[in-house]
DNA sequence: TGTTCATCTGAGCATTTGTTCATATATTAA
DNA sequence: TTAATATATGAACAAATGCTCAGATGAACA
């Protein structure tokens, strides 16, 4: 992936702007913890682990019971979230109890939300529990 | 892609903890939604167009020359960003001019930094300019 | 010690994603 | 109309993702 900027066909390119904004741009390491971040709401049963764990804390096989997935498909997610530090865990024996790592992590998953219920109305009934 | 309930191994499941957030949980379809938010948020490339356009609009070509990329690919990427409702465009002539749908962008983005800020120094210089 | 059980892990594989390339649209100007 | 240009689009393909399955850990208890 080589990037040359003398580049193809575009010739109208404002320069003003795009120095402008060039200047104040993120760098590509930075472009990708950002996306890195988001990247780790981007699927549906991580969503329902980190909305399950908006109300309480839940073992690994609760966690599957009520998302619906398999323990193993549970775990490997889990190291996900583990790894961006979205969520931390306790040990009790042989079990392991998961919980949010930080409040931010209700905030951005509320932001979504908010975003949603500009298109959906069921969105506001989740916006009101959190 | 069955789910089945009678489920393997796990024995350990916590009966009311289960039932408890089983009744506030997300359906399939929310959950999806909710992710699929995210995944718009997913990519580098996608979030330097709208950290870019939290500055100001610019046309298609100065977006692939601010980010580094074909004018083609950051098409495909603003079809995405149109569909899920983060950009919206005013036509000038052949120019498409891009720019951020609402202000709830600026703050989900925002809250990614904010979270990322835990572990990256970097972040924090970021979050003074939005 | 050996067994059981909750969780983790790696390999394999089907699906999804993001790019490039070639081509299509649409607007402007000649 | 024709040519030029900004953007959009579809096919193709490499890379990443998320699951399942089999097996590995690690803690409790006989």
């Amino acid at each position: 992936m080589p990037m040359q900027f003398d580049r193809c066909g575009s010739q109208c390119i404002h320069e003003e702007a795009v120095n402008d904004v060039s200047r104040k741009m993120l760098s590509g390491e930075e472009a990708q913890a950002l996306a890195d971040t988001f990247k780790t709401l981007a699927d549906p049963n991580r969503v329902k682990i980190i909305f399950a764990l908006m109300n309480r804390e839940l073992c690994v096989c609760d966690l599957a019971a009520v998302i619906g997935a398999s323990d193993s498909a549970v775990s490997h997610q889990l190291r996900m979230l583990r790894t961006q530090k979205l969520v931390k865990f306790r040990r009790e024996g042989k079990i392991l109890y998961y919980s949010l790592a930080d409040e931010h992590i209700d905030t951005l998953l509320k932001q979504g939300l908010e975003h949603i219920s500009h298109s959906k109305e069921w969105a506001a009934r989740f916006l009101e529990l959190i």
